[in-house]
DNA sequence: GTGGGTAATTGGGTGATCCAATTCCATCGG
DNA sequence: CCGATGGAATTGGATCACCCAATTACCCAC
């Protein structure tokens, strides 16, 4: 038997999902005055600072908002603002080959692009980060924030936010996984080759060599996770 | 001279402020206990339930833990917490240009892949949803929300959760925009034809039919926005 | 040393209390 | 009759004193 972990509870985060099913079941709508805090509090049986807390997260979180004096409501967009935070929850949840075969597809679109438009100060950019990487030797603490660096450096030179910001989620989701993979004897050389081949593409602004070099990358570092891992 | 919305001080939020600034500047590093709840709100000069207050939400933000009776300490991975709303952020203010073409970049992979692992079930869903919006008149309040369903269910079709999330956070960056264009004439009908072609390639189950599909649609949609707003 | 018990510390939560902004309504003036 | 006005009640913001439960630190017996 597996042991769980003991997890603390607080009463505002029970408040929290009260209040959220009381919504999500539609007993609310937006646009809706909330009860006051203290019949509120009364009503769950709580402290009006502790129902407060719950409060200021629901506020963070966009569902509600509060008018001093005048009292609390939902706030239009409710579902929205809960979603967002909820994509990237959803995200974190997805096994390892959901994130890398969706890195595949628009990680090839990035090199693509950025052999198209990198300028020289991009590429200098990226030579920067792959001699990092070069650098590293495998005693090294962290060793796969210089990898981070690099792809991130080729997402910088699309000029364009999404993907940057795309590629940097994801490289932190896989993070922890890609760490086991630099330990295996021999890969860290192997993947400062194919890093080297992906520069190289960028810089003779050739989309379509760049989009096999990456792909060849891609499916090495596939390898190499699913031999270290059982998938998840 | 413009008139300024009063903006309502709350003290937690100075709070969470001045204790991000100390975490940024490096004042306080991962792992550090943080002094107690009492001699925290005497420092600030504030009363320990607001105090708590701002607790609450660096808590859920992951930049900090709680040990009840222990104490607080930076959680490790403080960085990273803060990253992952401010992704979401950053891409929230990105151009529709920059928007469109990273949406160009993976709806074509996620067609692709449509294409090759639809089962009858997913095929049957994504008729449903192409339905709904041929019934839509354009009266309607919300046109959008049928579109986003038809690209959401050939999402599914992938079996894949993070390309799913990622396309249904692009549709909803774009909606509002996206509403403007349904309004131009004839446009309607030419979606649905649009629509009904990737659809075929996909229960014909052939990738590349379905590529050059979804490309002809997105440079449709591209054109139409281009015409009714000013690039942002 | 090791284990266990005890006291101090620390976060969790409560309730009474005051303040400031908002809302509501009765009142007043035209 | 109707709109402006000026309190009074309501409501969220914040504080303070207080108690509880979990954690921690420490000392002592073995």
């Amino acid at each position: 038997m597996t042991i769980k972990k003991i997890k603390y509870h607080r009463v505002y985060e029970d408040v929290i999902e009260q209040i959220e099913n009381l919504i999500l079941e539609g007993n609310l709508a937006p646009g809706d005055v909330l009860p006051t805090e203290r019949e509120l509090a009364q009503a769950f049986g709580i402290s009006r600072g502790t129902l407060r807390e719950a409060f200021r997260i629901l506020e963070r979180e966009g569902l509600i908002e509060t008018r001093p004096g005048g009292g609390r409501f939902l706030s239009k967009n409710l579902n929205k603002a809960e979603d967002k935070s909820r994509i990237i929850e959803n995200i974190e949840r997805a096994t390892i080959i959901e994130l890398l075969e969706a890195r595949e597809i628009f990680e090839t679109g990035i090199v693509e692009l950025a052999a198209k438009r990198a300028t020289e100060q991009d590429i200098l950019e990226i030579e920067t980060a792959l001699e990092k990487w070069g650098k590293i030797d495998s005693d090294s603490d962290d060793p796969t924030s210089p990898d981070q660096a690099f792809h991130l450096s080729i997402a910088k030179a699309t000029h364009n936010v999404v993907l940057v910001n795309l590629i940097d989620l994801h490289m932190d989701l896989l993070q922890k996984t890609l760490n086991k993979t630099v330990d295996i004897p021999g890969r860290k050389d192997e993947v400062y080759k194919e890093h080297f081949n992906i520069l190289q593409a960028i810089k003779e602004k050739d989309p379509s060599k760049a989009r096999e070099a990456i792909l060849y990358h891609l499916k090495q570092v596939k390898q190499n996770i699913l031999s270290t891992t059982n998938g998840r």
